[in-house]
DNA sequence: CTGAAAGCGCTAACAG
DNA sequence: CTGTTAGCGCTTTCAG
């Protein structure tokens, strides 16, 4: 199968050297051809239907070109956008992203990593919040560039983009407050996730400086199902304790939306509900979501430009990038109703 | 950056062949190499931590051991789904997916088919739509093995795995006659795409057998804005002459929910909306979605057996597989209110 | 400006 | 059972 047709197919037919060949073919050292022979080298090249063979190019220059992407879940909806941000800077500069899936599974990402050191990825792109310390040492001693995304860096030999999650759960709680809201509970992700303890300090923060009553509950993972867990055992256990929710993402809030359905009240006549990421369709859930907007696109491309400028050589330091998030209200919070 | 341990500095660590160690590291070849051999070389190479380079036994064997997979839009909610079904039996065989977006533009589709090759992916899974013949008849000239997914195979040299879109549209259909629908509009997404053309096909063969009066509409493209105009007009058009539609799938059936909502009227009071592809969430919408299921995971999943096997040899003809969809009911349908 | 030659790391005959 | 020898297709000195 494929492509037959290699260099030295091309240079026989130009009556010229391979390394004549290559050198035309190459914009960075066509310069040292002369330009008639440039062109009449592309020409046959063209017309026999030349594709380089990157493996054999790669196993010369040792580099892939291919950047490996370590997502937990793809079908988690925030990650499509940081892929496709992380592909559209890839692509433009002959790159190409090799996605994974942990499953926020400590053996499958290892197992995951070492196959993308198989294949001489030239960099990493990592998005799992979990991943252990040690893991991230382990990429780090092995030489490995890399940049997190949307995951706190803190004490990590990497640079790392994330979304001013701090500054995001303070609006949330602000919009809350304004609608007389005082009794607030935050439905925080597991603490082994970065993103869930930064969410968690800043709730707790910011209830201290607007005087509020708050409780805390954990969800054992960021899924519908163990929001809806959460928090119906929250109402079991205290009902009308609180009038409002802040959960830790979208997924939460939605398991948020269920088991307020399921305990007979309403969203947000009873409690009001508010998320976190915006992610896609939350314009559309039942009722509109208000969650506080991340930029995931964004993230993405901007970790992959940290990424490359890093492979090109800049040494980047353990820089952290925050990118700015916004409160979009919808019709998930409401008014504190009267008894 | 990276791995420096080579089979050489294995072989001279053991003082043997790098032949040697290359046969006791493979499991296929193993054999030819006495057993203490092998267990000596495998803990040598294990200490020193070699990791094979994948390009330089790619360019030897001639397999690079990843897949294409193109898709229109990774932020499709229905393609983490079949992505991640691919990816299964990929992993599990020690192939990698290597995934690219079309954002169905056919000159993007063509400078990423052209990456693939260059790659030396092994095989392709297609999941785009609209695919234009000629592009898929490039594909089948370069020699290249591949399997369609989520899309009609008819006239085409390769196999498919598709949903059974005309026993779901059929469901759906028999659905809304037995809530007493008889005036029903099909919301069709573009005809270039084959599955919007199956399901319109189907519509209209059901609807002659139920003895049904209908209308059908096309959308620009399978989005909510297509949707929601294409929706919008047709209500400024024929207000009250339709009580159901049937839509092409979720994401129109969304943009029918907002159009709805924006004449003032109810789903499912007022007009019942089926969609199709029961995609993530879509029973968080509002109303709920009634809509027809169809197996994305196993689609994925069964779209790479298919092609793992045209690699291994086995001819594989123009097959197409079928998988079952279900009509999932939820709160978008309700019966006909009389006036 | 172009050619010759070497070699990236690996596997696959071919010998022994 | 193991070593020798090529060579996959490409880029890159080094000569000229």
């Amino acid at each position: 199968m494929r492509n037959r047709v290699t260099l030295a197919d091309v240079a026989k037919a130009a009556g010229v050297n391979t390394s004549t060949v290559s050198r035309s073919l190459n914009s960075e050292t066509e310069g040292q051809v002369s330009a008639e022979t440039v062109k009449r080298v592309r020409k046959i090249a063209q017309e026999l239907g030349y594709t380089p063979n990157t493996m054999a190019r790669g196993l010369r220059t040792r580099k892939s070109m291919t950047i490996g992407v370590i997502v937990p879940d793809l079908t988690n909806p925030i990650f499509p956008p940081i892929v496709r941000g992380v592909d559209s800077v890839l692509q433009s500069r002959g790159y190409s992203a090799m996605v994974v899936n942990t499953d926020n599974n400590a053996a499958v990402e290892d197992a995951l990593f070492d196959s993308l050191m198989e294949r001489q990825v030239d960099g990493l792109i990592i998005a799992t919040g979990h991943t252990e310390r040690s893991m991230i040492a382990k990429y780090h001693n092995q030489g490995v560039k890399a940049v997190m995304v949307n995951r706190e860096a803190s004490g990590v030999p990497y640079p790392s983009v994330i979304g001013d999650d701090a500054s995001g759960i303070a609006s949330a709680l602000e919009h809350l407050v304004k609608l007389g809201h005082k009794k607030i509970l935050h439905l925080s992700g597991p603490a082994t996730l970065s993103t869930s303890r930064v969410r968690s300090t800043a709730f707790t923060d910011t209830a201290k400086r607007l005087g509020l009553t708050t409780k805390i509950v954990k969800a054992t993972t960021l899924s519908v199902e163990a929001g809806q867990m959460a928090m119906n055992k929250f109402l079991d256990a205290h009902p009308k304790e609180i009038t409002a929710v802040v959960a830790g993402n979208d997924l939460l809030a939605l398991g948020v939306y269920h088991a307020i359905r399921q305990h007979g009240l309403r969203t947000p006549q009873d409690i009001s509900v508010i998320g976190f990421n915006n992610m896609p369709f939350s314009e559309d859930f039942q009722p509109p979501m208000t969650t506080v907007s991340a930029p995931h696109f964004e993230m993405g491309a901007e970790a992959a430009r940290l990424l490359l400028s890093q492979i090109q050589g800049n040494e980047p330091g353990p820089r952290k990038i925050t990118l700015p998030v916004t409160l979009v209200v919808r019709e998930s919070t409401g008014p504190v109703l009267k008894k």
